[in-house]
DNA sequence: AGAAAGCACACAACCGATTGCACATGAGTT
DNA sequence: AACTCATGTGCAATCGGTTGTGTGCTTTCT
């Protein structure tokens, strides 16, 4: 910078403010210097930038793991809505940084707070770890998470899809196919997953349907308690015709399960999953399933995060799900 | 920093020592000083290391998509394999910086190296871009790619499973199995997938089997050309008694296509995969597949990338994929 | 005992941009 | 003509660590 300067026959101040759109440097001499640095393939040092700006323009972004369930690969609806962020992040020209930090673990925000690695930090995936990330959020004002809205609200900013609609939708649609004994699958613990099988039960009553408490299962992508889960949803195969999953995921377990041991889908259980991940469309047969707007979910989390990074209050927004009716129930 | 040097009545610079942990420091006011940092609970701030040191430990991840794919969504093995990355990098004391920067686009690399944001880059996915790759790596050492070797050799740092190994696994088992007519599905342009191809064609000679030319398809993820990859596919299943397709998404496609039209899998076609994807193990039937170890080639990768930042000449080495026989093709 | 060597620490420069403030110039006003 | 004001630019401090060099003290050796 101090070599344009020279050349340009300007001071550095002019420079930099020159190359920063400054108001305060006339228009010739703007055009000059950023002439000289394209010329001379000028390229700003960004840790230099970052340190006297305090500001990094990046964001951490944090994929929440519970203990129980493994790290990323637990789900690739949470990788793609990594990239989904990423791409909003960038279209703010912000930049994403990927960590694998669990954030039961304390002092995980420090890290990247404190530190000054990241501006902000948003969170995939709630899980059951509400309490530590409202405790992290009233110290720190850098949280944006995707989940659900947790009774007592939350000092964090929060994006999701709308649960109980979501699971409304699956439940009307699979009483409307005339199924009548429904199995649901998945973790009763997540504010998200509890929202879902709210909006179930909700959809079922309007048609004068409900769940039996035997045909609630845990999750199948639980390390401890999945297999079990998923052994004892297949021995009770003939007390259901339906099954109605929390996750994408889970949905191709219990298929893939069933079709084991000759049941067809969707002739003798119809099976409705959550998220509309791509693999939905590939699998035989086909998944019904509720979208998450991936795309806009992620611009509703960055920009979320934005706003709580100026300083206004958390807002906590649902975006409207959608059924997606495909072969596996319809 | 200057407060805990006060606190302990040293200086600035005798903290830093003593929190780097160097030897230049007495034992007794290196305890001392990491008593005080712990009790004030003091954090480095890294913007400012950063710009000191001229290092940012930072990485940053390119998942390369061809301009004809779509994205990151265009396969979980990537997403995937950047979640292991992500954790051998963790691991060595790095961060990931995650990035859609196409890298076709020039200049992209200044980006994160000039601009030190990043000291180093890993490409996933060479898919065709090898000369674009080879002119930056002669440019900047700083890259590690994931893909195959190309002739005439690179100057980056490339790391990836034996293609032609693994494509041998699968031509053989096929042709154990009893098959006799193949068809194959993938980019031919790109190296991974070429020797995949050729690695195939070997597995089949060796039981003196060949692929005839009509039964050899283009990748059924591109988005121009995909759908009428898998029409004509589908078209001529009566012509071919297994498919190898250069990847498990590509299998799931062609599974999934085949079922709808009423064909047995395995009975009527086998079908072979490539990655080995969590999914895999899920689909029904299940998939036979390549196995590509993702925490292996992470590390890989890493490692690679380390050597070339410390001035070692890029590396190249290929891990032993593994034949993972399940019901799709046994 | 005096010199050399070694240890532990302090001083201060430095990294490269941003930015508050001072200053110069020229235009506009009274 | 003197004064105000706006505009454009330069000076120098600053961000918070790291590190080369210098210095005082202690130990060891001849």
């Amino acid at each position: 910078m101090a070599d344009i300067a020279a050349l340009a026959g300007v001071s550095k101040s002019t420079v930099s403010r020159a190359l920063a759109d400054s108001p305060l440097v006339n228009n010739k001499t703007k055009a000059l210097v950023r002439k000289i640095a394209k010329e001379k393939n000028y390229r700003f040092n960004s840790a230099a930038r970052n340190f006297r700006t305090k500001q990094t323009l990046t964001i951490a972004v944090i994929i929440a793991a519970a203990d129980d369930v493994e790290w990323s690969i637990s789900d690739p609806f949470f990788l793609e809505m990594t990239a989904a962020i990423a791409e909003a992040l960038d279209q703010r020209g912000h930049q994403l940084l990927l960590t694998r930090t669990r954030p039961q673990q304390a002092e995980w925000i420090e890290t990247f707070i404190r530190n000054r690695q990241a501006d902000g930090v948003i969170v995939i995936g709630q899980g059951s770890i509400h309490p530590q990330l409202n405790e992290l959020a009233e110290q720190f004002d850098v949280l944006s998470v995707w989940g659900a809205p947790v009774e007592g609200g939350q000092a964090y900013a929060l994006a999701g899809s709308n649960n109980l609609q979501g699971g409304r939708l699956a439940g009307e649609h699979i009483a409307e196919t005339g199924r009548k004994n429904i199995a649901f699958v998945g973790y009763q613990d997540h504010p998200e997953i509890a929202s879902r099988f709210t909006g179930v039960q909700q959809g079922l009553a309007a048609h004068q349907l409900s769940i039996s408490s035997e045909l609630v299962f845990g999750s199948l992508m639980d390390r401890n308690t999945g297999e079990k889960s998923l052994e004892q949803l297949v021995n009770r195969r003939d007390e259901y015709d339906a099954v109605i999953a929390a996750s994408d995921m889970q949905a191709f377990k219990v298929m893939s399960a069933l079709q084991s041991v000759g049941v067809d889908i969707p002739r003798d259980v119809a099976v409705i999953g959550y998220d509309d991940i791509p693999a939905a469309a590939i699998y035989h047969p086909t998944l019904t399933t509720i979208r998450q707007d991936r795309s806009a979910g992620a611009e509703l989390l960055v920009d979320n995060l934005l706003k709580v990074l100026n300083g206004k209050g958390p807002s906590c927004i649902e975006l409207e799900p959608e059924l997606i009716i495909r072969e596996s129930a319809r």
